[in-house]
RNA sequence: GCCCUCGUAGCUCAGGGGAUAGAGCAGUGGCCUCCGGAGCCAUGAGCGCAGGUUCGAAUCCUGCCGAGGGCGCCA
C-alpha cells in the first residue's frame, strides 16, 4: 500500500538525517484540501522537537533527501503550512488501487486481520419477551448486527447473543396480563394494557402456561421483526434455562469461595464497591430471593465460553448497571478488560412534530414492525445506521414515510443499480471485458474516475476504524461519500458510449468493476440488499 | 445533590489533535441527440459559553449553561 511506501521513505530519510523512527509511527493523513496533495505527513512537526528544528526546516531538510531516494509514485512533494510534508502523486498510485481491488475480489478487499486469533461474544438487543420490539429496540439490531458484520471482516470469530429473561416478574405479570384479558377479569396491578395483549390473549390456548406461552409468542414476533430487517443471532439465551441449570448457585458459590460475598440487614450482598462501583448490591434479598443480578452474572460469567471479549450494547437507561457487573466479573476471575459495554443514547420517535413515548405497558408504542411495514426493511435499517450510537436519535416518522424515495439509502443503492444495468447494456451491445492484466489503466485520467478510486482505496481503513471504534455508522458514511464520487464518475465518463475509444472503455468496465465490489462490501457490512435494479 | 451521555447550518447529522469545519433535507438557479434524471452542477448560513494543555483544539482537560438518562432488597 501507498501509504507504507511514503512512510518508509520519510523513516529511510529521517534517519539520514540522524532521528529514529519506526515507519509504522509515522502517520500519513489525506489532506482536506486536494491543492494539499494525496497524502500528508505531519512527521516534521512531531519531530522537530526531538530533532532541535523549528518544523518547516526540518520538513525542507527531509525533501532534500527524499529527492535522491525517490519513489516512483511521488510526482513532486512539497513542505506546507506549519511544516505539513504534501506528496502529490502521479495517478498511477490509485490505478494500483483498482488492482488491488480486482485481484483481492469482494472476498478479500478491504479484510482486515486486526482481529485474527481474537473472539469477541457480542449481545444485543436483549428486550424483555412481553411484547413486540418498539421501534427505538430496532436501532440495537440494525447497530449489533452490522458490528458483528464489520468483526468478522477484520478476522474477529465473533458469537452474536440475545438474551432472553423468560422467567422472573415481568413475564409473570404478562402471564397474568394475557389470562386477564382471555378471561375478562381485571388487569394485575402494573400489567400490561396493549393493544397487542389483547391480540395475542384471543390467539392463547386454553391449555397453555400463559408465561411460557406468552414469551414464546413474543420472541417469534421479536425474531420476525429483527430477520425482516436483515439481523439475526447465533444464538438466543434463555435465562430460564441458564437457572434451571443451577448456575445461578453455582455461581453464588464460586462469589462467596472468593470472599466478595456479606450478609448484613437480613440480605445476601456482593462486595462490587471494592470494584469501584458506588455501592455494594444486594445478590439475595431478605426474603431469600435472588435479585435479577444473579443471573445476570452468572450469564456474562458463561459468555467468556463463547468469546474472550464479552460486549453488550446496552441503552442508556442501562449504563448505571456497568460497573457492578464488571466488578462480578471480576470478582469471577475475568480482566476488567474482557468485559465492555457499549452505551447506545436512545432513539426519540417523533410523529407530527411530537414526541411519542414508547410503554409496553400502557401500550404506546411504535412497533418496529411498523416501521419496516412503513418505510421497508432498507430505509429503516440505513436510518439506524447512519448516526453514530452516541446520538441521541431522532426518527420523525413522517418525515421518513414522506420521504422515503428520497431517502439517503436509494441514493446508494441506486448507484449499484446503475452499475447492474451497465452490465446489462454491455451485454446488449455485445461488448465483453478483456483480460484485466491487459487493460491500459492508465487511461483513467479523468478526476471523476480518480476521485472514485480515491473514495475506494479508503474502504480498508474505514472498516479497521469503524471496528476499532464500534461505529457501524462510519460504513453509512464512507458508502455515501462512494456513491456520490459513482454518481458523479457516471454523469461525466461514459462507458458503453460509441464514441469512448475501446481501450479507455475496457479500462472504465474495469472502473466499473471495482466500485461494484467496493458496494457490494459496503452494503453487506450494513446489511442492506444489492438491487440490481430499482 | 452525585454519576453517565450529548450540545456543529433553518432541520437531521458527519467530522481518527492538523491546513479554508462537511453532507443530506428544506430554498434558489442551471443540466437529458446513445450506458437509468431515484442523477449531476452552482448558491446562503454554523462548532452553547469561559478558561487551560499544545507548534496547532469542533476534537483532549476543568468550570458554567442547556438537553436526555441513571442513582431500589424493580428488571
Amino acid at each position: 500500500m501507498i501509504t507504507k511506501v511514503l512512510a518508509a521513505a520519510l523513516a529511510d530519510a529521517l534517519s539520514e538525517l540522524g532521528i529514529d523512527v519506526a515507519p509504522s509511527e509515522i502517520h500519513m493523513e489525506r489532506p482536506a484540501q486536494r491543492e494539499h496533495g494525496d497524502w500528508s505527513s505531519n512527521v516534521a512537526l512531531v519531530m522537530s522537537k526531538q530533532a532541535g528544528r523549528n518544523p518547516r526546516e526540518l520538513a525542507a531538510e527531509l525533501l532534500t533527501v527524499l529527492e535522491s531516494t525517490s519513489v516512483d509514485q511521488i510526482q513532486r512533494a512539497e513542505v506546507a503550512g506549519p511544516g505539513f510534508v504534501n506528496f502529490h502523486l502521479s495517478p498511477q498510485w490509485l490505478h494500483d488501487v483498482l488492482t488491488e481491488v480486482i485481484s483481492q475480489g469482494e472476498d478479500g478487499y478491504a479484510r482486515s486481520t486486526i482481529g485474527d486469533g481474537q473472539s469477541i461474544n457480542l449481545e444485543f438487543v436483549s428486550a424483555n419477551p412481553t411484547g413486540p420490539l418498539h421501534a427505538g429496540g430496532g436501532r440495537w439490531g440494525a447497530y449489533g448486527d452490522s458490528l458483528a458484520r464489520i468483526f468478522r471482516r477484520c478476522g474477529y470469530q465473533t458469537f452474536t447473543e440475545y438474551y432472553v429473561n423468560d422467567r422472573g416478574l415481568q413475564t409473570e405479570l404478562f402471564g397474568d396480563s394475557l389470562l386477564a384479558h382471555r378471561d375478562g377479569t381485571d388487569l394485575p396491578e402494573d400489567g400490561y394494557a396493549g393493544e397487542y395483549v389483547a391480540e395475542w390473549a384471543s390467539e392463547m390456548p386454553d391449555d397453555a402456561n400463559p408465561v411460557a406461552w406468552g414469551c414464546e409468542r413474543a420472541l417469534a414476533e421479536v425474531q420476525q421483526s429483527l430477520a425482516s430487517m436483515n439481523v439475526t443471532f447465533d444464538h438466543w439465551a434463555s435465562e430460564k434455562a441458564l437457572v434451571d441449570s443451577g448456575a445461578m448457585e453455582s455461581t453464588i458459590d464460586a462469589l462467596r469461595a472468593g470472599g466478595w460475598v456479606d450478609e448484613h440487614e437480613g440480605a445476601t450482598w456482593l462486595r462490587t464497591s471494592d470494584f469501584g462501583d458506588e455501592k455494594d448490591r444486594v445478590l439475595l434479598k431478605s426474603d431469600g430471593e435472588p435479585t435479577y443480578f444473579v443471573p445476570d452474572i452468572a450469564y456474562h460469567n458463561q459468555k467468556f465460553e463463547r468469546g474472550n471479549l464479552v460486549i453488550d450494547v446496552l441503552g442508556a437507561d442501562h449504563h448505571g448497571y456497568v460497573p457492578r457487573m464488571s466488578a462480578a466479573l471480576q470478582m469471577l476471575g475475568h480482566q476488567a478488560s474482557s468485559y465492555e459495554a457499549i452505551i447506545g443514547q436512545n432513539v426519540t420517535l417523533v410523529r407530527s412534530g411530537k414526541e411519542i413515548k414508547l410503554s409496553k405497558r400502557t401500550g404506546t408504542m411504535v412497533e418496529v414492525r411498523d416501521l419496516i411495514e412503513a418505510v421497508g426493511p432498507d430505509v429503516a435499517r440505513f436510518a439506524y445506521l447512519l448516526q453514530s450510537i452516541d446520538t441521541r436519535q431522532t426518527i420523525d416518522l413522517d418525515m421518513l414515510s414522506s420521504q422515503a424515495n428520497e431517502n439517503p439509502v436509494y441514493y446508494v443503492q441506486y448507484a449499484y443499480a446503475r452499475i447492474a444495468s451497465v452490465g446489462r447494456e454491455a451485454n446488449n451491445r455485445g461488448v465483453t471485458r478483456s483480460t484485466f492484466n491487459e487493460t491500459g489503466l492508465a487511461l483513467l485520467t479523468h478526476h471523476r474516475e480518480l476521485e472514485l478510486l480515491r473514495a475506494l482505496s479508503s474502504l480498508p481503513e474505514t472498516v479497521e476504524i469503524a471496528a476499532r471504534d464500534r461505529s457501524p455508522h462510519k460504513i453509512s458514511t464512507w458508502i455515501r461519500e462512494f456513491a456520490a464520487a459513482f454518481h458523479g464518475f457516471y454523469h461525466d465518463c461514459p462507458v458503453l458510449r460509441s464514441d469512448v475509444e475501446p481501450d479507455l472503455q475496457q479500462a472504465r468496465l474495469w472502473l466499473v468493476e471495482s466500485a461494484r465490489i467496493g458496494f457490494s462490501i459496503g452494503l453487506e457490512l450494513l446489511g442492506l440488499t444489492a438491487p440490481e435494479e430499482m
